[in-house]
DNA sequence: GTCATCATGTAAGCCGTTACATGATTGC
DNA sequence: GCAATCATGTAACGGCTTACATGATGAC
């Protein structure tokens, strides 16, 4: 799960551990709280698997040039967040601040945890995943959509099925949870009509 | 938080590890994949910690006299569930099925992790919380729904403050969830004033 | 007699947390 | 000089999961 996000962020610009966690905490809600103990020791692991490569920000540019400053991504956060992190560096850079950049392999890797190569598949997973859903191709997105749809719907009729007597407070946390879930069905299910139409509209038969 | 659940039914009726299990599926949607590797330890280190004793369900009535078998506890599905684990046993017990009970030192526990004592302040804690809040007191009751409500508001200000620059995708995902809070907290309001209105309707002082 | 279900437990491991330790840079 | 923020990391632990091991009972 941070794996993935880690990933995620770092397929848009490099950014070293810090930076990492205050996108994390302001840009999405969700992993709001992680924590430092968490992400240093993610990125290790990313760096020895291959997923990342880390430099030094100190002048000495290890092997192929310098950590290229963030070419256009299309993200306005991007750029401010780059811009953010220098102001404050006029002349040399800050301590060993590691930035991290994405391989090939890590693009990859990437790609199998949004498609779902995961086995987990709970609501933070799924969110975070459709988060980053615009690096997902058409297919691969809708394919996501509907899995998760079908779950909840799998969900809620277990839930149904399971009329049991409960007193009030029990069943009214029951019953709202519910609705929640209802609830996620049909803004998953608008998000599956758009995904559909622009997947009809870009394809090349307009018929259907 | 498994802790506090298992007390919670064990509040109820005395059960067995494999029926607290079957009760959390089937009865509360939540903890539906809560599994024997939780269950067993937790009950051994409740054991340990004086919250609830077990007796072997085998004719030998350890101490004081044999499990007593559920006394009306006005709770339909305990009874139910008591008929269902009779079914199978015409003459003698099954193996060493272990029967556990809570004690005078568990029920306080309970409480304490009812009120809050617990420093989780999840989704999944409070919608535990709130299904076994029966056992709690009116004030008791109020004050757990009013901390989750202002929760949820702080939450709620925080993402608005937040207003980044996010993709279609990433932006939908924070609304639906900004969306799902806001409906908790309304739901909240409907049971703040539920509580309220049976406070007051119980108070000595109608006025107000 | 064999299979599904009931029933209890242990071991290994994942994924994350808190708390601790360290140190550079900047603003005042 | 001192505090706040930036920045990286380690250690210990917590809670829950999966997988494994074991065995009784009842249905067919």
């Amino acid at each position: 799960m941070l794996d993935l996000a880690i990933l995620g962020l770092l397929s848009e610009r490099d950014l070293h551990g810090y930076e990492i966690r205050r996108q994390l905490r302001e840009n999405l809600g969700l992993l709001a709280n992680v924590s430092f103990g968490s992400i240093y020791p993610a990125l290790t692991r990313l760096e020895k698997s291959g997923a990342v490569v880390a430099a030094e920000e100190d002048g000495v540019a290890h092997g192929a040039g310098a950590p290229a400053p963030a070419p256009p991504t299309g993200s306005l956060s991007g750029e401010l967040a780059v811009l953010r992190a220098r102001r404050h560096s006029p002349t040399r850079a800050r301590r060993g601040r590691k930035v991290y950049r994405i391989t090939d392999a890590g693009r990859q890797l990437f790609t199998e945890l949004l498609t779902g190569g995961g086995t987990s598949d709970d609501a933070r997973s799924f969110s975070l995943r459709l988060a980053f859903a615009r690096h997902l191709a058409p297919q691969a997105r809708l394919a996501l959509l509907e899995r998760r749809r079908a779950q909840l719907v799998q969900r809620l009729a277990e839930a149904d099925e399971a009329r049991a007597d409960l007193d009030v407070y029990a069943r009214s946390v029951v019953q709202h949870t519910a609705d929640g879930v209802a609830h996620d069905i049909s803004w998953l299910d608008n998000l599956i009509a758009s995904e559909r139409a622009a997947v009809v509209a870009a394809g090349s038969e307009p018929r259907t």
